[in-house]
DNA sequence: TGCCATCGTTCCGTAAACGGAACGATGGCC
DNA sequence: GGCCATCGTTCCGTTTACGGAACGATGGCA
């Protein structure tokens, strides 16, 4: 009866975790997103499968965006962790924006994708080494690489920091 | 009636858009989601207040994140618009990442913020040109600028091209 | 110690989201 | 023309998420 859904399975403890790191009661929060507090109770317990209006009452009364309550899927290789942010629809192509983690000193490697796509990396921390692997290329923190990723890629944290970098990924139509 | 949450009504035509541009009819995508066709079709009309539950099956069926649905806040100033994409809370700071948009040729200023509070902007396309008010920097598409934002601080497309671009703020705690 | 406010959970009647079935409309195909 | 599959909407009975109220537990405070 408890069995929601894998991607939603979390929602529940991450809005316990943003209320209690906020210093909030159950009741304060459930009286400032005027929701009942039997709702949110079952929502943090996981016991309900909470209406989409229910959610954005308690990510507003957080001050998230609703989307920081539901997890995108997290992709789990050999060392790069990515978590899906956002998906745009854009006119004539399909991004994927993704956060990636490498810890320091591991590296993976990539199967070739579809041509033309592209592959966009932001730098936040580390020194990240990444791209076909025949020629890649390095970034530091606030630096930025591309690559085709339509040739085997792959991607590394050379330095000794974790790398922490944004990752967009476009896919043409 | 149909008064859904504000952030929550763009879902139905999102669903609609998504599916239509597969080319699979409502009748379809209800089967291979597993729900009722009642039920996507009062969702893409806007006229259910569709469960959490629903949600994952319809985006897991349509082949994109939950997050792809549900929209963050739009923040509308003079001349930039931004969509919160997340919020990442770490152990010493939370950040916000934002999703930036300048029309070509036109400015914004914000407000300082608190102190400590930095933003980092990754510019995807066009001319940004952002930073203190007193010393603002130039950055083109790959580009990369930081600055500290508890001074006055603005944002200008200075180029003939929109700014795409990605907007970092972090917040220490 | 008693008193009282607030905590989070549970009970319960109501409102509504759910899936299945029936509906008329539309578009091949023979 | 008739036939039939599929379209998206609507109807309807069942399930369940909803908020309010009641609950025992906990923690100041006089």
């Amino acid at each position: 009866m408890e069995a929601l859904p894998d991607g939603a399975a979390h929602v529940g403890p991450r809005v316990r975790a943003l209320r209690t790191e906020r210093g909030l009661s159950l009741s304060e929060l459930a009286r400032r997103a005027g929701v009942g507090k039997a709702t949110l109770s079952g929502l943090e317990a996981g016991t309900r499968n909470p209406t989409l209006d229910t959610l954005h009452s308690v990510a507003a009364a957080l001050g998230v965006a609703l989307t920081a309550l539901v997890e995108g899927p997290r992709i789990h290789g050999a060392a790069v962790r990515m978590d899906l942010l956002r998906v745009f629809e854009e006119g004539a192509a399909t991004y994927e924006l993704y956060r990636m983690r490498i810890p320091a000193g591991t590296a993976q490697t990539s199967p070739p994708h579809h041509p033309g796509v592209t592959e966009h990396a932001t730098v936040f921390a580390g020194e990240l080494r990444a791209g076909p692997l025949h020629d890649p290329a390095s970034a530091g923190p606030g630096g930025y690489l591309e690559w085709a990723a339509d040739a085997p890629h792959g991607y590394a944290a050379v330095g000794e920091q974790d790398v922490h970098a944004s990752l967009l990924i476009r896919y043409p139509r």
